[in-house]
Parts: structure tokens; sequence; C-alpha cells
DNA sequence: TATTGTTATACTCTATAACTATA
DNA sequence: TATAGTTATAGAGTATAACAATA
């Protein structure tokens, strides 16, 4: 290719980390109690941070299809954490919203997260793990909707 | 808890950005070719970056169980991308180690790695890559192997 | 016709447990 | 007995496609 062996080697450090954060990710999951996978621990931390939402933005904001969306919503519809409320707007859709139960169950989530991270981070400096989280952001920004490349 | 809030987002933070890197992993392992899962990649990559190996060290540097390498080498066998080779220092264990049709494979999978990686992160410096990845190193060294913590 | 959402199906990744072979 | 590795099984996450209800 056309791509400098530098250039090549960089991004192929990048991949590297990027893959070998699963790692990362599931020793964050094993600290979620047994009845909430990460999956539905991230549709009630949208919801707190959001604000009441259609399916079509959980599905927009975790970057996935609205059948995986779906699916974790539907979970935690079960479990009481989350109504559906009737969309004025709309007959097809719902308003998603956290229950008081799904507030309380996101405090216990953040709990044993705060307390996990705590353990593992101890060597890390503040400015570090706000520079850290940045940089994931601004990742996540640059491939936009990954899905979308593909429809 | 005892946690000040400053330090409770901060790690909340962190974490919805790591949760949600799994968006960006999912955009890389689409730019792989059909009979190359993402398992089998990361098996090519550490054969060639660190030479032969044994199934327990494929097992520690990607940080799973060894039920779990061995389902991917065993697919890079299948494909005849890796050969296993009598270990002369214990006959439980084998070699492990890229063939010549491993590593034009993993050519392949590097020319697309790079084109797609070029195109997202066009307005990323070099620097602000290499940061990211020093980063990343650093918080899956911060947390070290996970599964330990279970054991 | 197009869109919102759900469900069925299939595939990938992972962990636990049971098992074989060797140390 | 203990360790290296494999395989069976089960669970979570995801995508595609088919479908229902509404716009």
């Amino acid at each position: 290719m056309g791509y400098p062996m530098e250039t090549r080697n960089r991004y192929e450090n990048l991949a590297r980390q990027v893959s070998a954060i699963g790692a990362v990710k599931r020793g964050m999951a094993r600290s979620l109690p047994a009845d909430c996978p990460s999956g539905s621990a991230v549709v009630l931390a949208l919801l707190k941070r959001h604000g009441d939402m259609r399916m079509s933005r959980v599905s927009e904001l975790m970057a996935v299809d609205m059948s995986v969306s779906s699916r974790h919503v539907a979970h935690t519809v079960d479990r009481g954490w989350v109504e559906r409320l009737p969309d004025p707007g709309d007959k097809r859709s719902r308003l998603l919203r956290l229950t008081d139960g799904g507030r309380d169950k996101l405090a216990e989530l953040d709990r044993r997260l705060t307390a996990m991270l705590a353990r593992n981070l101890a060597g890390w400096s503040d400015d570090d793990v706000d520079l850290l989280t940045t940089l994931l952001a601004r990742l996540r920004d640059s491939f936009g909707d990954c899905r979308a490349h593909h429809a």
C-alpha cells in the first residue's frame, strides 16, 4: 500500500491496544451484580444521563442495531428498572423512563464500579484519567457510527 | 461510600468511554475478511510479534481462559495459518508457529486495517494516536490480569 | 410506502467443568 | 498429584431478516 511503515506500525499498535481493552471491559463487567449484565447497566446509565428517550435513540447512543437495544431494554423492563410510557407524538413508539427501582439499582452499580476502579487505578493521577477519557471519547467520535459505513 | 462525587464522576466517565469503545472494536472487526474472526486475527498478530509460543502464553497475552485461546488457535490451524510443532521440553504441550500462509493472511489484515484507520483517524496527529495507545496500554496494565482476582 | 420496534435465528466471544495425556 | 491442553456446555453480545403496527 501507499502507507509508510511508521504509519502502519502506529495504527497496528493502536488496534492492538483497543482490541486488548476487552480484558478491562470484562473486569468491569465482573463488578456487576448477577442480575444486571452490562447491556442493562448501559441502558440504565443512558436514561439517567440523558433522560427519557425512545428505543431508536438508545440504539443510536449504544451504537448497536435496534434489535440489540430492544433486548437490553426488555431485560431492564422485566426487572422493573425501566418503564415504557406512551409516546404522545408517535403511537408506534414509547418513551423509556428510569423507575425508582432503576435508580436504586444504578446507585448500587455506581458503588461497585467506583470501588473497583479505585482499587485498580490507584497509581493514576486525576489528569491522566481525564486525558484518557477525553481521547477515548474522541476516538469513538472519529469512528462515528461505524454501522453506517456498512448500510 | 467514602468517595467524593468528583471521583465518582471521573470514574463513571471513564467507564462509559471504555464501555462505548466496543463500537470502535466492532468497526475494526468489520474490516476483517469473512474467514478471519477477530479472535483469529489476534492470534496471528501475537505469533508475528512475539514468535513461537505455547498455548498457555497465548491465553496469558490475550487475557482469556485457555479454553478460549484453544478455540481461536484451532481456527487458525484449521485454515493452515498456524502449525503445531512438538515442544522439546514438555510432551503435553506444543509450540505454535505462524506459517507462510499465516503471514500472507496477516499482511492482508494489515492492509485492510491500515486503510480503515487512515479513513477514520484523518484528523488525528501522530502524537495523539501514540498518546492514546500508551494510555490504553497503561490502563490494561493497571488492571493486570483481571481473571486472577476471581480465582 | 416508509418507519418504529419486536422477535427468530445464527455467529462470535467468553467462562466453567469434565476429561485426556503428561510431568 | 499437579499441570497443559481440549472439548462440551452455557451465557452474553451482536447482526440480519422477517414481521407487526403505525406514520
